[in-house]
DNA sequence: GAAAAAATAACCCATTCGGGTGTATGGGCT
DNA sequence: AGCCCATACACCCGAATGGGTTATTTTTTC
């Protein structure tokens, strides 16, 4: 790692791992444009983004949530397992306070909003890149909004999972090898937690807040 | 109007429009390294994309769906007011049938989506451009396995939106000055069009299809 | 102007849901 | 050993839901 005596004169290296060539593209020309920063390369799936790292040592990984083969998270812990000083920014469309929070406990040191302007992002780079740690105070507030808020277990994350596939409680019983009246319980928690009336809200809500996602 | 008379050798005017910056940025540097293309303007709203093409007339306009003042579908038919012939491209990261469906309604000549590989979205470019339709198959089959589906009347989208929030039939038909029973009505209808079992599968369905959105 | 589609409303009825309360077991932390 | 918490199960009950049927009025379409 010779990341520790970096000198002011040196541009950051940053790798930038996106499914998408047109975010890739983006963000290729965005830092190319800096005089302090250049991109070392350009991943599109977790396993790339591995190996380049690896071949690379890059100073700054700039990653989206939602890749092919893994995820964000997945790829952060990865990465740091790698090198435990590797300094990794979300950017990211996602916005649910659940999302930001796996993210920064995976060991990702910035949070930037896909749609923010240029200057965040560079900003956010810069930071990181000096050891800082980087959350747009509008990142940080949904975190805040939701200190309070109780967290789903597990298993209510399975049965929440069920429920969103329109599943009856007698099913979700079946699917998880638990009595109805298990899920019955399950599912008033998750209403109680999450704050709504019934079932449904609970979904779009949990979708919102990056609890759970389609497909 | 000039642009009956394009010759060969003329590069192909691109306008594109989409609130993100990254994007933006990515799709002028695929555009800007074609021979046969150049970007004539890149707009972040709907107001600043009628404005660059009033100024501009460009050949082709690539749009995304979400935009901050108005939405990709408005869009294509303000741009579709002011010049009957021009040549748009929806070029985003929803996939629901239900999104294509009204995209094409609205007039878009080609549907491309985010993260396909930089060679579809120039083919689309280049297609529509010459006055063909692009619409990968990927996309296109998605309309074709909802053709036998039948749409949600606008009353039932008003539901939908209702059930979604996670409001009682009770509730909605207060919200929409009917009877509960009417929203029953409403609501099974919606549950044997969508093909689901309850109203929760009804919005994730929905969702997934681009019959509704979050927020 | 007639036919078709959509919106409205009212029944019935079995099932499901949401809320309350109580109990028990097995980890994990202190 | 004691405690907290997640998990699991049971029973009660009223309200909400989903499914079926029928009917009137308004709107749209041809």
């Amino acid at each position: 790692m010779s990341k520790g005596q970096m000198s002011k004169g040196q541009p950051i290296r940053v790798l930038c791992v996106d499914d998408h060539a047109i975010v890739r593209e983006g963000l290729m020309s965005i830092v190319a444009l800096q005089p302090d920063m250049e991109i070392v390369g350009a991943a599109e799936s977790g396993a790339e983004a591995l190996k380049m790292f690896r071949e690379f040592s890059p100073d700054v990984v700039l990653i989206d949530l939602r890749l092919r083969d893994t995820t964000g998270f997945e790829l952060i812990r990865d990465i740091l397992a790698l090198s435990p000083s590797a300094r990794t920014i979300v950017l990211t469309s996602f916005e649910g306070d659940v999302d930001i929070e796996r993210a920064l406990a995976a060991g990702a040191k910035g949070y930037v909003v896909k749609g923010m302007v240029r200057e965040e992002l560079l900003e956010a780079i810069r930071d990181v890149h000096a050891g800082k740690r980087h959350v747009p105070s509008a990142i940080a507030a949904k975190l805040v909004d939701h200190l309070a808020s109780e967290k789903l277990t597990h298993r209510e994350l399975d049965v929440l999972k069920e429920v969103s596939k329109g599943k009856r409680n007698k099913e979700i019983g079946a699917a998880l090898s638990i009595a109805e009246d298990t899920v019955k319980m399950h599912v008033k928690s998750i209403l109680m937690k999450l704050g709504v009336n019934d079932r449904t809200e609970a979904v779009t809500i949990a979708l919102r807040r990056g609890i759970i996602h389609l497909q």
